[in-house]
DNA sequence: TTCGTCATGTAATGGGTTACATGATTAC
DNA sequence: GTAATCATGTAACCCATTACATGACGAA
């Protein structure tokens, strides 16, 4: 998940980590702030994977104006190796990639991903959420014994919310197939 | 969490682990299923802190129509020191109890949640949930660059599901209160 | 001079997962 | 007889967190 962030993330540009962790919670900052904790051993690791490349910043370790020395940061970029496994992973469209988290991640790197990707990763999540819609569906329908109206308050503002993210991903589903059908003519 | 889910079912009637799970399904399955794993781990560690006590089930041990012998069953049930320890994780308020999987477990089990703790968790819950929409509201306003209309279209939703359950939690805290001004006439 | 933010990292811990192992009971 | 479900557990692992440590720079 970090893993798959931070390879979509440089695959725009190049960065160093303080301003990555800025990115990483501009993008998706409002599901989860990730730690440093579990950034910088992040990159590290993908750095011995061959998967990004970690090199001391030159543009910006001499200030111009003053001459001033900076802090040295290093600045990560995502190689070749990296540049595949990130098409690996915005493609995959398993299971994993259609839980709440996974899924907006996978979404705000829509436009890196294949168009087919894009669609089956759309689906499976809306399967997903289907699934969940019709549990609660049921739940709220038997009322089944130890069923207090706190916890049906929460299945029955789950099932609103499962209904309306569906009615989303038909319409995002509906504009993937207009662009689609648009650019095969 | 699961500490706190396990101490919260076990409040009602003693269980065996495999019920358990069942229960917990039942009840937050919609949230997350929990794996055995993970549970019976759990339930080791809060028997051994001396919140729930772990006994051979006496009744089902035998089958009393054929005289056979069912596998046996641990069955907990809680302590007086576990009943205080959920007391104390219930009346929790704190930040992390206002988390989404967080605030849906203290919810299910408002029934044995003092009123006053119910409104500093919803209150809680609706300030985080306020503030989420307020960050997307921002996000929305100002453009930015670098921010595509799949990525848009993620914060859009999530404006529009923080909206909605901010409007579901206005109502709670209204039930809430009308039942208190009521019960203390 | 002190506070906030830039910047990078380590260590200990937490809270879960999957996969594996075992075996009885029930329904077809 | 064989598959599903009941029932309990262990071991290895994963991915993240918090707390700690360090230090430079800019602004009040």
């Amino acid at each position: 998940m970090l893993e798959f962030a931070v390879l979509g993330i440089l695959h725009d540009s190049p960065m160093h980590g303080y301003q990555l962790r800025k990115r990483l919670r501009e993008l998706l900052g409002w599901m989860r702030a990730i730690s440093f904790g579990s950034l910088y051993p992040t990159l590290r690791r993908l750095q011995r994977a061959g998967l990004i490349s970690e090199d001391l910043s030159a543009d910006t370790a001499w200030d111009g104006t003053r001459g001033r020395q900076r802090r040295a940061r290093k600045v990560y970029r995502l190689t070749a190796a990296g540049k595949q496994r990130f098409a690996e992973l915005a493609a995959d469209s398993g299971p994993a990639a259609c839980d709440d988290e996974s899924f907006g991640v996978h979404l705000v790197f829509f436009a890196r991903t294949p168009a087919s990707a894009r669609m089956r990763i759309l689906e499976g999540r809306r399967r997903r959420v289907e699934e969940r819609r019709e549990g609660l569906r049921c739940a709220l329908a038997r009322p089944g014994e130890g069923i207090d109206h706190y916890t049906r308050a929460l299945q029955q503002q789950g099932l609103e919310a499962s209904e309306h993210e569906v009615r989303w991903l038909n319409e995002l589903i509906a504009h993937e197939r207009a662009e689609q059908g648009f650019e095969s003519k």
